[in-house]
DNA sequence: CATATACTGTACATCGTGTCCAGTAATTCG
DNA sequence: CGAATTACTGGACACGATGTACAGTATATG
């Protein structure tokens, strides 16, 4: 089931519905409700089941090339594989449904967030990131431009807009 | 109507539908799809009319300083008016109606963004912006954590905000 | 006075959600 | 082997929201 359902929002579908999820992978609403709550929760799942893999962060020699890689991954799955399509709907469930929401912040942003503040934390230890930084506010302007152009779309979401963030935020947060 | 449908977002409801919306404006809902094509419609109506005074940017000594106000305004309307309301409940329908989403950046984001262009242009000319700048990414930089906080809550969106936002990127963006 | 415009309120078709239930197939366990 | 648990089916139903249709009323315009 969580196949199809990403394979649904992969096909073009946003809102995905509990219909569609049943239908598609051949088994009936109601068991589908037996498994979980409501369509987003079976996209959750999937998104997260599909995505496990692309927490750590690939080692690389300076901090600054270490964070243009881990936003590079995430830019890649946003844009080339259902994920993007996924975080979209899901993002839009959650303004009305808070349990999606605390969801998806736990299980999808978080640990994402506590990546690159192990990145930011080795480079302070290294010497290339400065000392004293507020990791939120330094995690929310590197992350914050993909979901917003994710969301709004006004402005592409090129594989250049990594190197974009970090040649704003970068000087900012060097030592 | 206007003004019902921006009170019900601000008595709480997110989800504000048709039915909501003419009930507290007091006429029928015959008369609401008279004159907009949906809930959403009315919402982003009365977002637009009740903020078209917010674009202008006060007048500042320093660019810097220029941007944290505009920033400031920016957040102070988010968190204690019903905008914020407004803008997480457009930016969700606008992932199912593009109707919505292309609205949502003609008439709310594009002219922020404009008044930002003109002030770091102006900067530029004043010599306390570095020539030469992507603007789209700047412009992402400052607004993006903003609309990330509104939509995720995984932060809470303070007034201290834009001080944070510009710690991180004025490095980037200074001459 | 006649007409156009705005509004009313109900009714209706439609769709998606979530629950309920009786029945079936397969598996596990005593 | 037989009994009980577990998973699934599929149809029915209640519910709420959306969007349309229509016949009728009030009001202003000319």
């Amino acid at each position: 089931m969580l196949d199809a359902a990403a394979d649904l929002v992969l096909a073009g579908g946003v809102g995905v519905g509990i219909d569609a999820i049943a239908a598609s992978a051949g088994v009936s609403r109601t068991t589908v409700y037996k498994w979980w709550p409501s369509a987003a929760a079976v996209l959750l799942e999937g998104l997260l089941e599909r995505t496990h893999d692309t927490l750590e962060s690939p080692p690389a020699a300076t901090t600054r090339e270490a964070l243009g890689e881990y936003l590079g991954k995430l830019v890649a799955l946003v844009r080339d594989t259902p994920v993007g399509a996924l975080l979209r709907g899901l993002t839009a469930a959650s303004v009305t449904d808070p349990v999606v929401g605390h969801a998806l912040v736990d299980d999808w942003l978080a640990p994402r967030r506590i990546a690159v503040v192990e990145l930011l934390a080795e480079g302070t230890r290294k010497g290339e990131v400065r000392a004293g930084l507020n990791y939120d506010s330094v995690i929310d302007a590197l992350f914050a431009p993909i979901y917003y152009r994710l969301m709004y779309e006004h402005q592409p979401l090129t594989a250049q807009l990594p190197a974009e963030i970090l040649a704003v935020c970068w000087p900012g947060v060097a030592a």
